[in-house]
DNA sequence: TCTTTTAATCGTAATATTGCAATAAATAAA
DNA sequence: TTTATTTATTGCAATATTACGATTAAAAGA
């Protein structure tokens, strides 16, 4: 238990229960629509910006990064992240078709 | 520790992420798309479609009406749960503004 | 080389989530 | 009324997430 049985869901499924949770946390909303407003910016602005400790900002990077919604490159010593266009763009796709289904006139039963 | 910090995020941020948390396991992902596809539907119809044990459907019933996204009525010893159009919508408003951010010709640094 | 700066990782504590068996509650059917 | 049927709730156990201090690693600058 304490374990998400996602082997009983679909391939679909499990990819927007993935992108969704990524975006299940408010400093990860934050970091993505800093990004977007700066188009990029190195992780120690993310820092001031959003009031959390470093550890906890990286740890919030690495899962978007995991995801490809955003990309990291090295500058001397400090890290710039963006958005990774790509990505960002598939996770658009996926998420928009469950959203945007058609509702009927719904009523229950 | 262990809780998110809420309160140092816009009633914004905090209001997408709670949405896009609702959408963050597959379970509920399947519910909204099973309510999608046939309208509406009681609860035993969803356990038996989705397959996990019947308190654990209606645990994950619960927070999708928590945040309006569903919503019940009685009919008879059954519940017949639907979409909430008018909450939907608003959700699919609110998540669509997030994702579909423009994206500047982004490079990294 | 030594020091500084910056970010990732490790370790740990607190809390949240997931899942289910058992039970309760409420209505329908016999 | 008694018995099914159906769903919500309760009470756990297991795992995941969030947060941060401390440490490590890597490059820049003195």
């Amino acid at each position: 238990m304490g374990t998400a049985k996602t082997e009983i869901f679909s391939a679909h499924q499990n990819e927007i229960a993935r992108f969704a949770k990524a975006f299940g946390h408010p400093a990860r909303v934050a970091i993505v629509q800093h990004l977007f407003k700066m188009n990029s910016c190195i992780c120690s602005d993310l820092v001031l910006e959003i009031g959390l400790a470093q550890a906890t900002i990286s740890q919030h990077l690495k899962e978007l990064k995991s995801l490809g919604l955003i990309q990291g490159t090295v500058e001397g010593t400090s890290m710039c992240y963006c958005i990774d266009a790509k990505h960002w763009i598939k996770m658009k796709t996926i998420i928009s078709e469950f959203i945007d289904q058609d509702l009927h006139i719904n009523q229950c039963c």
